[in-house]
DNA sequence: TTGAAAGCGCTAACAT
DNA sequence: ATGTTAGCGCTTTCAA
């Protein structure tokens, strides 16, 4: 590879007049230098420049899951919002483990300027490495627990489950089934408290025995469905927190050989992928996804900028309650007997 | 933050003996050099590092859609084989794109050691900057038009798709629709070929009124399905050569209220995310994912290490024809009909 | 406007 | 085993 002596002396000029060149400067033997670049195929070392401008224009996206189709659209939207800016994403994939997190945490330190963060866990934080060197950091869709120092951008998770509770509530279902993801993540806590809470105020109360905690993957879905279907009075409406673990909640339906809705009804927070085309099709507490990638990435641009407020920006985006048809009022049997209603109370 | 310089000030030895140290040297100040570096917050500098040694310990994975789940996999797989050898993973999308992708393998230039590409085009190629610094190459997926002269990870994309046609022709359709994904990219042109040229081995002859090229996105499914629906003589069999078109085919099936396998039976190429959920169980050929991207991964681990054959390698994976419920011989007025058999002729 | 020179933080001879 | 020194390729004072 040609360095910029290259071209200086092939352009007969000194390596600091390149140098300008390069930058946007006005030179007097710009004609030559430009023929000495092409010649030469000459390309500025990004390294050389990072170590002397102590800045990489990379960022990283951190996530979970990569393969969760709410995180993938999530980097379409910031990769659309950081192209223009010239910078480059390095996006790592934590698999929902704190430690691993905080290996890769690790690994970008020195490779990045700043982060796009979902954290596996609220208790997990940002490496003191990234903090002192005042990377600046946008956390997106989870939040530590700590009050946040850092912008953030998530959806209305007690908001959204509070209205799926509500709808199950309102359809006369009472035996109503849980399941929630990771209470140490965000979404997994304030889905969790949202949906239970709304519930209590429509006048019920969910046994323990009606609640799963999940980890927001499929498989975990698969078997929290699967163990409620086997309770001796199983619920008759199911709200899982994510699109994976309906997922998994929507086998265990299937292979039950359950009727959705006419056994269970069904409603799950995000949108599944393939939603549309499953019969019945599935009512969602549906949020933006692309969007919430981009404004992360805003937010983020603003900040390395520098003309962001010095106070950290909450932003919450709004859910919507997308009633398709995969619920309805619960069997008969159950709106009656009173002897079934053992485990969730009215009033 | 810290340099080495205050490391070997604070430990009173000289900077060279703290690099030799943190490179797993023995030194005799090990001790207090350890403590030097906690004491410090110092973490060494990875630009300076990568200035110096003229490695980047990163590597570029640039795929076309990272929302497609097949890529989503594979990128995992790739991630699981490289987390170890400490390589970071700069991830990025081209849209299906070869401009998009020029302008993201031309910001990858020095930043990475390496390179795992699934080209947009087959006629597109790697910068030139890239092969001037011998960055390897692993192609993932898809291959250049140029004979490879780098190592490649396909499936066999003619075999699949030939299991798919001539399962359909055996079970007696000759009306067959077929939504092909660009001829420009090798899964594309492969997969295309492979169909119509078993469907010929089976003595049926594919009438252009039933091809549709689509571009591996789900609305170019969902277009070209339509446009087949609305045919005269509609197919009673539908060939989708990927996931996302197979998505969107299945939209357009769902709106016009076709009764699938009854009306029209489906075959795509890859597994839907979903797809056990769908009634019916989607019939696919389907396929290695995450581990595509291992072996990618791993043979370029190899290629890093220095210890791959000169000669790129060529590694092609199985596919197999998943039956499922999907499919179902033609209905009886077409089984006889000579009439209707217009399009695609026997023999 | 330009060139000379210093230096970003680290590694790798080389000499001791 | 250790210190000294040069240098990776670039940007940026400082003089001229």
């Amino acid at each position: 590879m040609s360095t910029i002596d290259d071209v200086a002396r092939s352009a007969g000029v000194s390596r600091a007049t390149v140098s300008r060149f390069l930058n946007g400067y006005a030179v007097r033997a710009s004609r030559e230098i430009e023929q000495a670049i092409t010649e030469t195929g000459f390309r500025p070392n990004l390294t050389a420049r990072s170590l002397k401008s102590g800045r990489t224009r990379s960022i990283g996206v951190v996530v979970p899951d990569i393969s969760n189709p709410f995180f993938a659209h999530a980097v379409k939207g910031i990769e659309a919002n950081s192209r223009d800016d010239e910078y480059n994403i390095f996006l790592c994939n934590t698999d929902e483990s704190a430690a691993r997190q905080a290996d890769v945490l690790d690994n970008l330190v020195g490779r990045v300027d700043a982060l796009i963060l979902a954290p596996a866990t609220e208790s997990a934080s940002v490496p003191s490495a990234l903090v002192r060197m005042g990377v600046p950091v946008v956390l997106l869709d989870r939040e530590f627990a700590d009050p946040s120092l850092y912008d953030s951008v998530l959806v209305d998770n007690e908001g959204g489950a509070g209205d799926a509770a509500r709808y199950l509530a309102q359809l006369g279902h009472t035996r109503i089934g849980v399941i929630s993801g990771p209470l140490s993540a965000t979404p997994g806590r304030m889905r969790h408290e949202g949906f239970l809470q709304a519930l209590a105020a429509e006048g019920l109360t969910a046994a323990d025995q009606y609640v799963r905690i999940g980890d927001f993957r499929e498989l975990s879905g698969y078997l929290a469905a699967k163990s409620l279907l086997s309770l001796p009075e199983p619920p008759t409406a199911l709200f899982a927190a994510n699109n994976l673990m309906a997922a998994g909640a929507l086998k265990a339906l299937r292979e039950a050989q359950v009727r959705i809705p006419g056994d269970v009804s069904f409603v799950s927070f995000d949108d599944l992928e393939l939603g549309e085309l499953l019969v019945p099709r599935l009512t969602t507490v549906s949020r933006p996804t692309v969007e919430q990638g981009a404004l992360a990435a805003s937010l983020l641009a603003e900040r390395l900028r520098g003309d962001a407020p010095a106070t950290p920006r909450r932003c919450v985006m709004e859910t919507r309650l997308s009633v398709r048809d995969s619920c309805c009022p619960p069997p008969m049997s159950v709106q009656k007997g009173g002897s079934f209603v053992a485990s969730l109370d009215r009033g």
